[in-house]
DNA sequence: AATGAATGAGTATTCATTCAT
DNA sequence: TATGAATGAATACTCATTCAT
């Protein structure tokens, strides 16, 4: 039972990741079960073993990869420093799953319409969370008078939408390395804050 | 001649500014021809008198709305003056566009996949223009000792992603007018390069 | 009114020819209204003026097409000789028609699926008149004991046969000029009939 | 695994008999999908498991229809005889097929606009295979001084003309048999060659 | 006489989904 | 569990035909 269940789990986890790759690649209606399951090499009835649709499939897909985020985020966020330097690790954290989980995160990204309402929620509950984090630190930050800013919220917009934005261009064949970019940005966006 | 060239013209517009309604809300793939030609009270048929396929009618979206906002963009730009005040003018003007012209921006955003490479380039070259634009100023106010920055390219992506991200969020019924929008915005987004 | 007339004919007859062409090429199926109507620089909605439908204006490139052919084959056969000179004098006439007027010519080959029936009767009443030309010429030399021949319709199933298959092979590049052709057919096919 | 490939060839030969039903019916601009798979009481969507296309789909049926021809057509050209009785056996076969298999060998015959010239030159290789077996039976006669002809080529090609256009007028409700037809073709055709 | 514009029926093709095995 | 096969609804695109001007 157990073994079954995990079994089941990991071969549900595998088909998520492989329907990632081709829904970054070619966008929700691009992406065919066809080539999601030949990824796999299985056969794409074999999905709805695994998923009751495709909607189905997608929106866990979006699920994994937030909770993912989520997770690895607030572990490295734990030893307690200035708000500058929580801010600072949080942008670059994010820069790189932007750049490294690319596939991955473009989903946290990309709203999809496509989405029926009743899992569009959910979806949009777990972004609200990971905003909440920004919000949370800018705010410390403004309350210990580390930053000037009078609209946090406005403030998080910008640095997401500016980090976010980096996919759009960001190769790393062009001269510049993951780090370059990571210092620049914080250094940058820090300026916005403070 | 010039009536009926004009008036196939002014259908064509029509045609695509419906086409670019229906493709901001589902998307390349998601929009059908027959929804665009609907929208406009026609069948899908007579949507391929006035365009030779769906790309062909997508790519002059692309064009169109390029080219207004460029177009919209230089004019404003005429007065001279410190290029502080012309870079915030100029975020005002682009926050305008994301906002007011929401449906139509979104095309100069979203990276199309679905393009072939000789509908691409000239699109490209389009979008390379529009970035020059703020190219220009912000070396022009670092030579001038107006700006500290090193790193305009960087500085320009910062600005051009936070600017896009609005439409992620921005609602008219939110409590945020876009005067403040643009305000603040211009604020912020200066702090980074001053 | 007889001017006028004149010119709707002479109208209808280049139509026909360039719809003879198209269709050669492209078969009935595949030759579209749009492309006839491109050849003479006119649209496709004038050629509706002339022709009920494009059933119309096919069944008259027939006829045109037949008639010709006859005509002509007529003319030359007014001179009387030995039947065996005769029938030499068709094939070669049959054969310069079949590769000289190859576009043209096709059309009597071709038996085309296509036609309703009050269409295909005519035509096919007229391609029966072709054939007998041959018929009389045979039953001729029969009669004369020039020829040897019992079964004078299937001879000239074979004539016709033998002889509209070069239009399938003869290309005016190869290494054989059309006079070599008519002949070599005329030598080898004559030997049938004798 | 033997057995579902076997299933699956059958499945598809099934298929393209009855596309070459339709075909030689309509010609492959006019039959189409829908029709073939109604006569297999599939749905069109079917149609496109086991072939990639319209194209792709025609293309077998010709394949399969000229392999078939030529295999049977060797195998009964094995025991050697005088050029003469092997040439008036291959104008028995070629008829044969040509009556009875008619709608099958019509697609040796027609010369097909449709295809794209990587589909095309494969077809036009095994055409000329099998025209090369009447050459070599009436060069083998000629040299062996059974026939007197300088042309073979024009020879083969005067045998093939009249013996395909057989269909053009063939009927078996006529008053002639199919071994009629063959005695006396194969007497007539004799003629020329000897 | 000619045409520009529109139409609608038809056609190939795709793809999510189902289901018997 | 997995898959091979089938389906049907959707979709881009074509083209003969119509008709007001």
């Amino acid at each position: 039972m157990k073994l079954s269940e995990k079994k089941l789990l990991k071969k549900k986890e595998e088909i998520i990741l492989s329907a990632i790759k081709i829904v970054n690649r070619k966008g929700y209606q691009g992406a065919t079960m066809e080539e999601i399951a030949a990824e796999l090499l299985m056969t794409k009835g074999s999905l709805y073993y695994y998923f009751k649709n495709k909607e189905d499939l997608i929106f866990q897909c979006h699920q994994l990869v937030l909770s993912n985020a989520m997770e690895e985020f607030q572990a490295q966020l734990e030893e307690p420093t200035s708000y500058e330097e929580r801010l600072r690790k949080m942008i670059q954290i994010h820069i790189e799953y932007a750049i490294e989980e690319k596939e991955t995160f473009n989903m946290i990204i990309k709203p999809d319409e496509t989405f029926s309402t009743d899992r569009l929620d959910p979806l949009l509950k777990i972004r609200q969370d990971y905003a909440r984090y920004f919000d949370e630190v800018i705010q410390g930050g403004i309350e210990a008078n580390e930053f000037t800013i009078r609209e946090p919220k406005i403030a998080r917009m910008i640095l997401l939408g500016a980090m976010n934005w980096i996919q759009q261009w960001y190769r790393p064949e062009g001269g510049m390395t993951k780090e370059d970019i990571q210092k620049i940005y914080a250094e940058y966006l820090l300026k916005i804050v403070k």
